[in-house]
RNA sequence: GCGAAAGUGGCGGAAUUGGCAGACGCGCUGGACUUAGGAUCCAGUGGCCCAAAGCCGUGGGGGUUCGAGUCCCCCCUUUCGCACCA
């Protein structure tokens, strides 16, 4: 409010309500009846602290992404969302989303991770069956010397069944599973010999089979083929239990491969892992890298044990939340009929807004018979409703098309209104959504559109990262680096204190843990809203990270008072008595340039170079009146060009130099290109390349009375004396550089 | 380790296509007006130099060019993203 900011308050939707989540719980229906919501058993993460499992996105460097605790993995029935079944669709869009930063689509590929390659099925002649491995290498296969699965790959326990140490690898396999994904990695690798073998394919070889830490259930087939010579993960887990390595590629640089092959296997150091030359390989041998691949991946296709295939690092987008919060997920088990969905005539499901909260014991909901007890739709006959609740980022996910029709009761939203104004055609936010709600979003829209409900794909069509203001924050090395609130503070000689005890400080982002955030209602009551936002615009481009700093806010605030003290002066100009002269074409074309340059500039989001414009104009308006000269038509201009960064005084402003109606309904000046004219140009004279003095000509100028205007310049002269003119460079309008020997 | 972006005065930051580096603002210095100034106004402010002339100057080193903050190569630093994804 106090910002001086309008919205329209008939548009405001809040996912808590009912009347926003039962559409939450509309969708959930949509996506299960096409099997895009399923429910499954799965390895997920667990944050201990919050009592609940999250979604893959939001595990940051196997932290919870909310309190920052250490994630474990466990194995629960979840819902999920079926996010790859778009990930080709996901990824290919990124490339028509020509207006997001590349750096955004640059992440989001990344995390969709494609890999091209094949599946292939290796046969354990002593299991009678086989297991089917991903690689994105088929070409290398006459490298696997042995195969690497997941411990907690599901034919593991057939494979030790008869195993003498049977006991001892159980616990191992244990002891990894308990393992926070942090800590698993930290590890380093690890495996056990599982006793058993398989037969590489092609070779026709016995090759041991291991169980490693490094191999992931969740990715491709849990199951590896290891080529050390070929895959640097392969290669040090062979050199670290011994096991053969055997080079299947060579450079196909012909000095290099004689190096490579006369070095042999001892001298190797690493796995040699780019493109080059098949070897020893049977009917890719001699093939280039691509080649080979392409041909090796048609003969295990002729064999039968396997094809191409295109998987993802992308899992599927768990949504199952035991937090309470959140919308209700609209299902109900019966011991009948199993799953059954709430019929869409009984939405909304409600959250109960009366459970007792006890603490960290797990989810409130389950505990309310209330809400749990129900009855079957199909049979009725008693049934339990779901107490997990949906991840929050459903809700954001199609958010901005209800806006489009808030308060309809009716459908989701308007198909027609939706798309008659979407999709947004400009996004901003933070870049901590990069893969988070834009990917979700990305996703829910391409549903919809699957659905016949939108008729675009893509739901943001430009996309802007704004930067963080950042500010010092103060940590006491003394209390374990603990943040120390700013009142606690002393400043002295550019150091900071607590008590004698000299602080760290350290840049960062504004919060409430780090004692270092700018209420900016503080602020707004000193200087006011308009200072507060002129000052936010032109202290950094918008998409960079800032600084704030107290001191500068005054700048905004001279700068709009010396508008506003420009008033009184303007006024005179008013009156017929004033005498004045007219105002200079200098002071015209300043102004032309002015509209030109602000009205771009707001365009391309570079706001503190307009407002940087805007001060330029506004010391020339000065500069002019104190001349003598009338400079209301500029000052009426600058008033119009601020406005959009400071409403409320030139809003005033307007209005005491006599105007009716709001500034904000004035037509937007335009900018006349004849006016900006310059009718003289400073053409910039150098010699050998260095500044040597400059000449005004008058504009357009004309290339022979540039030059002569030169060549009768006096200090020009002196450094061109006694030398040889080799060239005269001329650039229009702009230089002229003259090369002496 | 891999990938991306960035590095310009004391500070925030400007600088179409290679063409006057430091716009605009903060801070600082001096002055004016003042009982007062943490208000306002005026002037100055990259470094070397008393000053001028001149020289140097966009993280470091090379290169291309008449001319490089801008283009190319190598290196350093910072930030961000990814990190056993087979």
């Amino acid at each position: 409010m106090r910002w001086g900011i309008l919205y329209d308050w008939s548009k405001e939707l809040a996912s808590c309500e009912p009347e926003y989540y039962r559409w939450n719980q509309w969708l959930f229906l949509q996506l299960y009846k096409r099997g895009l919501a399923y429910r499954g058993k799965a390895p997920v993460n667990w944050c201990p602290t919050d009592q609940t499992v999250l979604a893959n996105e939001q595990v940051i460097d196997g932290r919870c992404e909310r309190c920052g605790s250490e994630v474990v993995q466990r194995e629960l029935e979840q819902w999920f969302l079926k996010i790859t079944a778009y990930a080709d669709r996901l990824d290919d869009g990124l490339d028509q989303l020509e207006q997001w930063p590349e750096r955004v689509k640059v992440m989001q590929r990344n995390w969709i991770g494609r890999s091209v390659g094949a599946d292939v099925e290796f046969p354990i002649p002593s299991l009678g069956k086989t297991i089917r491995i991903f690689t994105t290498r088929p070409d290398t296969i006459y490298g696997a010397t042995f195969m690497v699965l997941a411990p907690e790959h599901p034919d593991v326990a057939a494979l030790i069944a008869d195993a003498s140490d049977r006991a001892e690898l159980e616990r191992w396999i244990e002891s990894v599973r308990c393992q926070s994904a942090l800590e698993r990695q930290e590890a380093g690798k690890e495996g056990r010999f599982s006793g058993k073998y398989a037969t590489n394919p092609f070779t026709k070889e016995p090759i041991p089979i291991w169980l490693g830490n490094f191999v992931l259930l969740q990715y491709g087939t849990g199951a590896i083929m290891a080529v050390p010579g070929h895959d640097q993960r392969d290669f040090e887990f062979a050199k670290q239990y011994d096991l053969p390595i055997r080079i299947v590629v060579v450079p196909n640089v012909e000095p290099a491969l004689s190096r490579f092959e006369s070095a042999g296997e001892p001298a190797l150091r690493q796995a040699f892992v780019e493109n080059g030359v098949s070897v020893d390989s049977g009917v890719i041998t001699g093939l280039p890298t691509p080649k080979a691949i392409e041909r090796i991946i048609a003969e295990i296709g002729r064999l039968g044990i396997g094809k191409k295939m295109v998987r993802y690092r992308l899992r599927d987008w768990l949504i199952s939340r035991q937090r309470y919060w959140g919308t209700p997920i609209p299902v109900l088990y019966c011991d009948k009929c199993g799953i059954v969905l709430v019929q869409e005539d009984q939405l909304p499901v409600v959250l109960p807004l009366d459970v007792p909260f006890t603490g960290r014991e797990g989810n409130p909901l389950a505990k309310d018979p209330n809400f749990v007890n129900a009855t079957c739709p199909k049979c009725g006959g008693s049934a339990r409703r779901e107490t997990d609740t949906m991840d929050t980022f459903v809700d954001s996910s199609w958010y901005y098309t209800r806006f489009i029709s808030a308060r309809d009761d009716k459908q989701i939203f308007d198909s027609r209104l939706v798309n008659r104004w979407l999709p947004v055609d400009q996004y901003i936010g933070g870049i901590e959504h990069a893969i988070l709600h834009l990917l979700y979003a990305r996703f829910i829209c391409r549903t919809l559109y699957d659905m016949g409900l939108v008729n675009f794909e893509e739901p943001f069509t430009r996309l802007f990262n704004q930067g963080m203001i950042t500010k010092e924050g103060y940590r006491d090395p003394s209390d374990n680096l603990a943040w120390v609130p700013l009142n606690e503070v002393e400043l002295r000689d550019g150091k900071a204190y607590r008590g004698g005890h000299e602080l760290v400080p350290e840049m960062g982002k504004m919060s409430k843990s780090r004692f270092n955030v700018v209420p900016p209602d503080d602020l707004i009551a000193r200087y006011g809203a308009d200072t507060e936002r002129v000052y936010t615009l032109f202290i950094a481009p918008p998409e960079k990270e800032a600084a704030w700093s107290d001191e500068g806010v005054v700048g905004a605030y001279r700068f709009l008072g010396r508008v506003w003290n420009l008033w009184e002066r303007v006024a005179a100009g008013f009156s017929p008595t004033g005498g004045l002269k007219a105002a200079p074409t200098q002071l015209i074309r300043k102004t032309h340039q002015t509209i030109a340059a602000v009205t771009q500039r707001i365009e391309r989001f570079e706001f503190n170079t307009a407002i940087s414009a805007l001060m330029e104009l506004s010391n020339a308006i000065t500069d002019a009146r104190a001349d003598g000269a009338d400079v209301s038509e500029s000052y009426k201009v600058l008033l119009q060009l601020l406005h959009p960064f400071a409403p409320h005084i030139t809003e005033e402003l307007w209005e005491m130099l006599g105007n009716q109606r709001f500034i904000l309904t004035s037509r937007w000046p335009e900018a006349d290109r004849a006016l900006m004219q310059e009718d003289v140009v400073t053409i910039v004279v150098q010699v050998n390349g260095k500044l040597r003095g400059h000449v005004e000509v008058p504009n357009p100028p004309a290339e022979e009375v540039v030059l002569s205007a030169v060549r009768g310049n006096d200090r020009i002269q002196q450094w061109v004396a006694g030398k040889q003119i080799v060239k005269t460079i001329y650039v229009p309008g702009k230089l002229v550089n003259v090369v002496v020997r």
